[in-house]
DNA sequence: GGGGAGAGATGCCGC
DNA sequence: GCGGCATTTCTCCCC
């Protein structure tokens, strides 16, 4: 098909979404440079200016540009191209488009904001309410400390007034978890002028070199999940429960 | 406009690339658990099975299910219902249509794949091939170590010939860079039973706390910016030498 | 706007 | 498959 340039330009100046699937090849230059070759794709301008490009397959997009970015649809000898510029990023995308597909604009309205349960917040949320997760006698002082410390996700002494950082991932730990955990618990030896500090890392899984790695500095592991409360919820309907039958 | 089903799953079946404009509402279940209240939105799904949920701003999915996802549409009193469950991953998306606004179906082609210039294996491969640019006499041994140590991105030895652990990054150095640098270098030392090993961070930018840490944990940082091989080729040419001017 | 850290991160590569 | 790590990461929060 034929895409019209005054309908894309009026598209754009109504803050419409725009789809377009269509054969091209791709230039980008910005934070890196990269080529993309001919093939099948659907380019997504959204109402914001966001541009994403995606190929028939994967979840991510294979080129994009951010928030703010302006369009200039031409055709030059024939060929339509599409050039993308965010002046403040200083990133450019030229877009060479060789066949059109289908285009589609859109007015669309969306002011839902997400619900979301199971992250790391929830997890030091659930400890700072219910400490004994951690072990008898733990009672914590704080929870997402944004402090010159660092931002250290629970922070409470033992029964015998030791202190205990505790870190919390709400999947596997790995080295970094531990790297983490290593930095605040310095950290707040050399501010607070103390010996022993305790730190624990708390998470569902630990792989093996974390694990080891956490000894071997002197820390602890405990398995805790992230809650989730929707799923509790959900149990109770039809929808969703339906498949953990 | 209504959605015929049978449509629907004949597209499923041809592997096609499915884009569907809706007002919708979105409950989620699997790593987290999430609700979406009613708006309009973008769905698609690929030729792979992956699926996007996209609203009409911002960069990344609002809500999505991986590569290989099963998907059921149903009409159940009068109101349109897309299961979708991935088990092998315990993932599972209802979603509860109330309006369709357009459907489309596109078979598409793209074996290309991404060229990407600027990534810190590039740089890693710059400071290979061209040592001076850490310090005079600076003899590398290899890149990319792929050890038990931790994987290594240059590693070499000084004029003195003392070892030198060097990690890269494309953008501003932080805190994590040293954590693992500092990783590096103390199971390099335990393992060589090497008492002096040095470290360097090769960065084009460093924040001042980061570069803090480097200094009171002896290490270096050098000021290095990440290749950009196709920038220089598009100089010479129109397209988007245009923008630079 | 920069700094610091999480993410339903994803993707890549190596074992 | 898991492990370890980069990413044009993106997003959020706080200073």
């Amino acid at each position: 098909m034929e895409l019209d340039i005054a309908a894309f330009n009026d598209a754009l100046g109504k803050n419409a979404v725009i789809i377009l699937s269509c054969s091209c090849e791709i230039h980008y230059s910005g934070r890196a440079e990269s080529f993309l070759g001919s093939g099948g794709r659907i380019i997504v301008i959204k109402a914001d200016k966001t541009l994403l490009i995606h190929q028939p397959a994967g979840s991510n997009p294979i080129n994009y540009m951010k928030e703010g970015t302006s369009y200039s649809l031409s055709r030059n000898e024939g060929k339509l191209v599409l050039r993308c510029s965010n002046i403040p990023l200083k990133e450019y995308m030229d877009i060479f488009i060789s066949k059109v597909h289908s285009f589609q604009q859109l007015q669309m309205e969306d002011s839902a904001k997400i619900q979301l349960v199971g992250s790391e917040r929830d997890m030091s949320d659930m400890i700072y309410g219910n400490p004994a997760l951690i072990e008898p006698g733990f009672k914590p002082l704080s929870r997402e400390e944004h402090t010159k410390y660092g931002f250290i996700d629970v922070f409470g002494y033992d029964k015998n007034n030791v202190l205990v950082v505790i870190e919390c991932k709400r999947y596997t730990a790995d080295l970094k978890a531990v790297d983490q955990l290593q930095r605040y618990v310095k950290k707040i030896k050399e501010l607070k002028g103390l010996v022993k500090v305790r730190g624990i890392i708390a998470a569902p899984e630990i792989s093996p070199n974390t694990l080891q790695m956490l000894k071997d500095n002197g820390f602890e592991y405990r398995k805790i999940s992230p809650p989730k409360y929707l799923e509790r919820f959900n149990k109770g309907q039809k929808s969703l429960g339906d498949y953990e039958s």
